[in-house]
DNA sequence: GCGGAAGTAAACTCGACTGTACCGTATACT
DNA sequence: AGTATACGGTACAGTCGAGTTTACTTCCGC
């Protein structure tokens, strides 16, 4: 018997997480898990009492693991509006990472039945995500928090368009390889970023980013 | 006996649509949907060979009917910038539809599967819309091709955003009303695509939109 | 080194699903 | 009217999956 209880469970998760993000829910049986993790299906039983309990918590992992990754737009770099450029530039690269792409076609899949997970993954992704960089920019620049909070949204949507749909719907090959904890990943087009924050940064005046530094 | 042959291979079409967009691919089964439209199993299997073979040919069905309901920019306005703005209007109306809504989710759940379904509605949606517009915006603007293809994406990307996450996810209710031919719905927020319009219409001098009209 | 907790392995229940077969019946065409 | 065809209803074959049960084995604290 190689693993006893957490490392057990945490083993189950790891093989649960790959057959559920390669399968999709429905089409990955309890008895390919148990295979998969090298177990038994009665240990799978003894750790989490249904198939539904241990979807939500692969996918609370991921979830758990995105937030983890993201960080905050402060620590990509002490220039504000080049923080934003790179905070926005890992976005993009997380959502390309196989395991969160995957993890957000299943969510979708399942945003009927399973309302409150998929609800939630919008909201580490979407919400955290502009809640943290709207917070950025009324910290370092001019603008009011409403500014900042419509700025947020509209970057993110200049940034993420159109590779999320197209990751989403598979026409963009996902990334395999797993993001290093704070490091760019070089395939990230920082200057067309750099542009579209540009676009964002005043919607008044149009002009240069008002940022304070 | 109500209803033969084309008649009733429609009917199927419609019920099978309804089951599939409730429930999804998985979860639908073929007795159900036979209930569904009141017809026999039998009778399923004599117009479609397989539940997959349904299923492709329901999701063919919704796509025809969003190109249909699409239209080209030029058909909402006489007046370049504003048939724009009311392309975009009439794109995340239709997005919000539930028709087409749930239809995206099934095509993201099945992308691994059905590769090339997912594909067509990635194309339908975003590769069709981004390209319609990019014409109309050479044929009506100073832009160079290049940079309506460029300006198209951003405008989309603006547009859908935050909305269509939040749609896929369910955080935000879907439409059950069929949109009309080309009617825009009231709850459309024109001015705000109106402004966004402007964000990307010009972004070497982010002036006004240099329409030629 | 012993006893209980935790793990393995396999068969098993029960239900659901796809796809097929059969038969009686209604419809369309001539 | 008569016949081929299409449809409805039901039963069935074969498969598969979630979750349970039983019998046996290994680990770990004491």
């Amino acid at each position: 018997m190689a693993r006893r209880g957490e490392a057990l469970r945490e083993h189950i998760l790891d093989a649960a997480k790959l057959a559920f993000l390669e399968d999709g829910f429905e089409r990955t049986s309890m008895d390919a898990i148990a295979a998969r993790a090298e177990t038994s299906k009665r240990s799978l039983y003894a750790h989490f009492p249904t198939k539904d309990t241990l979807f939500l918590a692969v996918v609370e992992r991921i979830r758990a693991l995105f937030g983890a990754r993201m960080r905050t737009p402060a620590e990509y770099s002490a220039q504000p509006s080049e923080a934003v450029v790179r905070y926005c530039g890992r976005f993009v690269q997380l959502l390309r990472w196989s395991s969160v792409a995957r993890m957000l076609r299943l969510g979708i899949a399942e945003a009927d039945r399973l309302p409150d997970l998929a609800a939630g993954l919008y909201d580490v992704l979407f919400g955290v995500t502009a809640g943290d960089l709207a917070a950025h920019l009324v910290m370092t620049s001019e603008f009011s928090a409403e500014e900042a909070e419509v700025a947020a949204n509209e970057l993110i949507g200049l940034v993420v368009h159109p590779t999320l749909p197209r990751l989403l719907f598979g026409v963009e090959p996902l990334s395999e390889e797993m993001p290093e904890e704070t490091r760019l990943a070089s395939d990230v087009d920082l200057d067309r970023i750099r542009r579209l924050v540009g676009l964002v940064a005043d919607p008044a005046t149009r002009a240069a980013p008002r940022f304070r530094r």
